[in-house]
DNA sequence: TTGTAAGCGTTATCAG
DNA sequence: CTGATAACGCTTACAA
């Protein structure tokens, strides 16, 4: 199982020429006749030769790798990024080597560092979790920059060498929550489980959007869920104790798809007609949106576009361009049954 | 941003030792003494000295990588495997190359040959569509066994150098078929959407409980999905246009969550009671069991286990020890509020 | 305990 | 167009 392995040395016996001709003819470059070529290349096939990705890396200094970090790989959201970009990648020639990071610091800062030291071209952040609210925290995220590019998907931040890709999460919750205030609804919870970059946008959005109404988001308007995220149970305890404390509302605006399921587990125990007494909207447009009954609003992000930007940006940065340090794109509100 | 990047020669001039003796206290040999160690560790300290990995892997022939194929990286299943083995893995000093290769076998070989191009020190395959009926088919992973280890995760193949860990699907899916035959159900729909090995021995499961219990699995008993694996909407009104057909069913019997939670929604629209009139049990106890009213009953396959199993398997095999070729583990039946 | 020097398999720079 | 030959940065006998 361990033959001697074959390199270029052989194939240049075998051919009769130098191992210079053979890079050569490995790299495609012009100056070989074809009759050389030819010559070559009939050698390398008939020897399985395969060129030692090691050797070339140390040569060239790079490995066509790119870092991918997110803190789980299964949640669904961040697994659909990941999907994308792993594709788009590949596409460009570029492999994905994969860092499920958690929601510590310290975890993401050695999971940097180790990208690093395995010397990948690029690092992609998937999800706004990466980018903190304390300044200071983000220190791990320019130290990175300073050696490769370091793309955020979802999350902003403004540095060298860094580049945000966006979806304009504060418009869409404002515009989200207004499309509930102008059919007549005020007593809105908004239901969320991050503080993340993004997390902070869309509360925001929402905030605005009650204050230009003149509603009050005052005592428990805001419910935030510290759970388990998977834990569709647990937030629909939430909703429910909150409902039991006296606090009634007509909608659910939620931060996330998971939460917005919930909140429907929520009416169904409470025997609350959705979209009638109730409405709820989610956020990610996941596969989620379909599972249920009636299906999810949603507001859709665009994640794919985001990737494709994404990818798009980083080709430029590593081919010496310059490229757009912050890209946003618009979201869009998907009506289905949860709404009116 | 491109400093000449410092060596083990810089280290070894500034620390005034030969680089043997850098490369000695870099692996942590013994046959150093405590001064010496100081004084090189001091000197990277301050150079801020990262060893290049790919010359150490041009060294060393390996670069501590594992590839992790699967077919779609954001299924939830496969996602979670995916995160386990990219944990588990972590623990043991790997890291992950991910390719997520669709479902057609062309593209699968091309990322098998990236893999072991790239120098991949295992390979692990997640999930049971890897694994063909055609034993034809699966040539791509013999070849790629000549040259690593290749894991199977959820899917068994008999190969040198190739290693099964699954769930024992058959007797999980037969124990399912039995009890609800046990409670006096007879008209059970099996709602499948794949023929891969996992898939295979699913349904055999299910017709032997059948036929055990002298009931028949003609005309439409067992169902095929083949649309898009999202598409909840499309798998209900699948079942719907079976019943409509005048093919009346008490229980659906699943082998994904997903096709069990379109069966939900095809009892909504149709307005059948579950479980008073309709069992529905799934397949891999997903988060999707909790995101419906009432909760999806679903079979559990241990996918965590399987996991630490196959990530110990692997360590056992790259370490050089002989290691069990085949593992099964038992899968259980969560029971929750669609089955009686 | 430490140093010298020979790989590891490419790429790239020069001459020819 | 082709061939020597020097990097690339590290590991590892083999000597000392």
């Amino acid at each position: 199982m361990k033959e001697h392995a074959v390199t270029i040395y052989d194939i240049s016996k075998q051919a009769g020429v130098s191992i210079a001709t053979v890079s050569r003819v490995l790299n495609g470059s012009d100056n070989v006749s074809e009759a050389t070529r030819q010559k070559v290349l009939k050698a390398m096939e008939e020897s399985g030769y395969t060129p030692n990705a090691f050797a070339r890396g140390l040569g060239l200094n790079t490995m066509k790798t790119i870092g991918i970090m997110a803190a789980d790989s299964s949640d669904p959201y961040l697994a659909k990024g990941i999907y994308f970009l792993e594709q788009l990648l590949r596409g460009e020639g570029y492999d994905c080597l994969l860092c499920c990071t958690g929601y510590s610091l310290k975890n993401r800062i050695a999971s940097m560092e180790l990208l690093i030291t395995k010397k990948v071209d690029g690092i992609i952040l998937v999800g706004s979790n990466f980018v903190y609210e304390d300044d200071a925290d983000n220190k791990y995220i320019l130290d990175a920059a300073a050696q490769v590019p370091v793309m955020l998907l979802n999350a902003a931040l403004d540095a060298p060498n860094v580049y945000s890709i966006t979806s304009d999460d504060y418009t869409s919750m404002y515009n989200a929550a207004n499309m509930l205030i102008s059919e007549g609804i005020t007593d809105i919870l908004y239901f969320f489980n991050s503080r993340s970059y993004s997390g902070r946008r869309k509360e925001a959005g929402f905030r605005d959007a009650m204050k230009a109404a003149g509603l009050s988001t005052g005592d428990g308007t805001l419910q935030f869920y510290r759970g388990n995220r998977e834990d569709v149970p647990a937030m629909a305890d939430l909703l429910e104790h909150v409902w039991d404390q006296g606090h009634h509302f007509e909608a659910v605006l939620a931060s996330d798809d998971t939460l917005a399921i919930s909140a429907l587990k929520f009416a169904v125990r409470k025997g609350i007609k959705v979209p009638e007494e109730l409405s709820v909207i989610g956020y990610n447009n996941s596969m989620l949106t379909a599972c249920v009954t009636p299906e999810l609003s949603s507001i859709d992000n665009r994640q794919e576009t985001l990737c494709q930007h994404l990818t798009a940006t980083l080709m430029g940065v590593l081919g010496g361009n310059e490229m757009p340090k912050q890209t946003v794109f618009a979201g869009e509100l998907i009506r289905r049954g949860t709404t009116r």
